[in-house]
RNA sequence: GGAGAGGUGGCCGAGUGGUUGAAGGCGCAGCACUGGAAAUGCUGUUUACUCGUAAGGGUAACGAGGGUUCGAAUCCCUCCCUCUCCGCCA
């Protein structure tokens, strides 16, 4: 959520910045904004008024005054007036806060500074590359999904039988990489400071609200019928959302987490894409970073979320390359995004594993996560901050192509070895 | 799911419908005392919105939302959460 008093304050800055992401505008907001605090001034002054009028009731009836008697009476009726008064007010101002609410929650974040302008995903800028010797030179056997269903680990058919298209049932030695794959990252991040966290998988609408997924991406979500509770998209949710409503003390920062979740998404909208294999799925598993920081550091912060998912990448060795995402490329709560993309033999192109934002305090605002600082009066808000390390699905998608020989067998990644006991796969 | 108890400031804990943003205690910060510390004393110690250049003012908040009243932490209703017992269950 953008800061109201900033929008007013600094309407022609803003609104150009929410011009490089698309179509806004902030007008009718500022409109809004104006009436509800004309609307709060004449509450407020009433309430005011009201106050005093009970006090002095209660003064009278202390000194013994007749409950009866004229003054009081009085004073009652003007009391009455007043509530009439703001019978009439209040609804309108919680009308006016309400759809200013909307607006403001409806609006994306502004990108960083440092955000590269464009249009659309072609404009997003490769920042380098890694891994290139490890892509294969041969042509590959088969993609991912038939290796996977000639070995027998991966099963599709059956899958939608018991669910739907786009779920996947993982059996015997796929079974055991994923599992060892989840594992292998999760210890990685620990050992890099990362606390990890076992959120729950369903959440409520505030939740949801408070990084944003909520009100605008509802389409995106599975969502349960009997209650306020949704199937969570992304760990980002649930480990956000922990710290929502509180006020941490500067000491306690930076907070840094990683949970291994599965996602759960509906993918609305991509019927046509990516119908084969473990690209594109409803449920997935994922090993997501997330840090709450002091808004100083969060630019080095950032830095090293990406650096941390791409030494997962390394340590399997699989090509990837970092694009950092243009203006028209950004997530709705991101102000600035790295995306890790892995080599995919089977299309022949890179392939988003990872995503590593920094939403600033868009989030921070929303969930009201804030911060104090021993030397400061009041709060501030944190830097919320976030990133695959790494999507387990796409890792061994990726694994599956990459390490195939051109006779189709499938080599265990050294690193993974030891926990799975075996070089092949 | 059934029955009961309860939700007050960073924490503990008072609170009779009347000037209570809320006694008291603990904690914390500052000052005083001290060679230094402890102990003691004094002062201070929530957040949000809004008006104001500022000093400062106004309003709101005692789980949440409604209601009664001139006036609600206190009375009524709904919901949420916590605890205890029973049932069910991994």
């Amino acid at each position: 959520m953008l800061d109201l008093r900033q929008i007013r304050d600094n309407t022609q800055a803003v609104q150009a910045l929410l011009n490089q992401r698309g179509d806004y505008n902030l007008q009718p907001l500022l409109e809004l904004d104006l009436q509800q605090r004309e609307l709060e001034k004449q509450r407020s002054q009433l309430q005011s008024r009201g106050n005093e009028i009970g006090k002095l009731v209660g003064q009278k009836m202390r000194v013994g005054t007749n409950p009866d008697s004229g003054e009081i009476q009085l004073l009652r009726s003007e009391g009455n007036e007043i509530k009439t008064a703001l019978s009439q007010l209040e609804p309108k101002e919680k009308e006016i806060k309400a759809q200013i609410e909307i607006l403001l929650l409806t609006l994306p974040n502004l990108p960083s500074e440092n955000t590269p302008l464009g249009k659309n995903e072609e404009q997003n800028v490769e920042v380098r590359r890694w891994g290139e010797e490890y892509i294969p030179s041969f042509k590959l056997a088969m993609p991912h999904w038939e290796v996977g269903e000639a070995m027998g680990i991966l099963n599709f058919e059956r899958s939608a039988k018991v669910a739907q298209s786009r779920f996947v049932t993982l059996i015997g030695a796929a079974a055991a990489l994923e599992r060892a794959l989840i594992n292998f990252m999760l210890k990685r991040h620990i050992q890099s400071g990362y606390v990890e966290v076992i959120p729950p998988f369903l959440i409520n609408s505030t939740s949801l609200t408070g990084t944003g997924q909520l009100p605008k991406f509802a389409e995106e979500s599975f969502k349960c019928s009997h209650d306020d509770l949704w199937l969570t998209p992304t760990a980002e949710v649930p480990v956000t959302n922990l710290y929502r409503d509180e006020i941490l003390e500067s000491p306690q920062l930076p907070i840094r987490h990683c949970a291994y979740t599965p996602c759960f998404r509906r993918e609305a909208g991509s019927y046509g894409r990516d119908t084969r294999g473990l690209i594109r799925l409803h449920q997935f598993n994922k090993v997501e970073l997330v840090k709450f920081v002091h808004p100083d550091t969060s630019e080095l912060e950032h830095q090293s979320l990406v650096q941390d998912a791409e030494g997962i990448l390394q340590a399997l060795k699989l090509p990837y390359r970092v694009l950092e995402l243009c203006t028209g490329d950004l997530g709705f709560s991101a102000a600035r995004c790295y995306d890790l993309e892995v080599w995919l033999p089977s299309a022949g192109k890179y392939r988003e594993i990872s995503s590593c934002s920094n939403f600033k305090d868009f989030q921070s605002r929303r969930a009201n996560i804030r911060f104090k600082e021993p030397t400061k009066k009041g709060t501030q808000f944190v830097h919320t901050l976030n990133g695959s390390g790494l999507a387990i699905g796409r890792t061994m998608a990726a694994i599956l192509e990459n390490y195939q020989d051109s006779h189709g067998i499938v080599r265990i990644p050294e690193v993974l070895q030891p926990e799975l006991g075996r070089e092949i796969l």
